[in-house]
DNA sequence: CGACTGTTATATCATCAATATAACAGTTAG
DNA sequence: CTAACTGTTATATTGATGATATAACAGTCG
């Protein structure tokens, strides 16, 4: 698995690190049963805290996209709550979209967004 | 201009503020060159501080949605940027989606969600 | 037993969100 | 002209969070 982090983002290192694993496993890099590294090494891998590393893992658990086995450590597993997430997306849609909007960009132009992106990770 | 803030909200108030005003102008509640109420006045409408009001104006200053005025406070101004919009959207757009397809939301399903949510604003 | 796993507990440091008080330079109505 | 308003800036404080560090604990496994 290969994670790379940009240290002068804005965005938190946990985000980042749970964002490339959630993709990875959008993409099948990562398959349902698969081990994840272990949270020092993970943490060695890319050059951060175990903490933060255990912070992305912590998060990723809680919202259902792995669970943790005292034997094999943090596993892909995914919770399908298919109702929860589309809830979840368009509270995120909404003002992204409001934003496109006001910036002249049309619905079609979205919808075509939306296929490039299924169309890079299936 | 109604605004209403959740004070128990994880999202940093000048967010949730910036982004209504967003909504706002995306359906038309705000029209392109007119005023909104000075940082001290909604500062005292919605309970907050003028330092958290003022954030959030400067901030859509910056993005291009309004200019500020000496005369007339901040006005509507939209700066039409369709590229560097669609850019931000692609970068937000990925890890949601990433998420969706893992959650087992299908690509005709956050297509209609995007339709309903322009059918909301316009 | 020893090396590993996740987990938890502290502690520190920097950054940021939000507040507060205060001042400054334009603008505008009385 | 004065007084009341506008955005803007400066400074300070408080609380929350991100990231780091060191350390320990309990379960697993060769």
């Amino acid at each position: 698995m290969l994670i790379e982090i940009d240290f002068n983002s804005e965005e938190a290192i946990y985000v980042q690190l749970r964002n490339q694993i959630i993709v990875a496993i959008a993409t099948s890099q990562l398959k349902n049963g698969e081990s994840l590294p272990s949270v020092r090494n993970m943490a060695d891998d890319i050059g951060v805290n175990m903490h933060t590393v255990n912070k992305a893992y912590s998060s990723l658990r809680q919202d259902g996209f792995l669970k943790v086995d005292r034997r094999r450590g943090a596993v892909v597993s995914v919770d399908i709550d298919k109702i929860n997430s589309l809830n979840k997306m368009r509270c995120l849609l909404k003002p992204l979209i409001a934003s496109g909007i006001v910036k002249g960009v049309s619905r079609d132009e979205v919808k075509k967004l939306i296929d490039e992106i299924y169309d890079d990770m299936e």
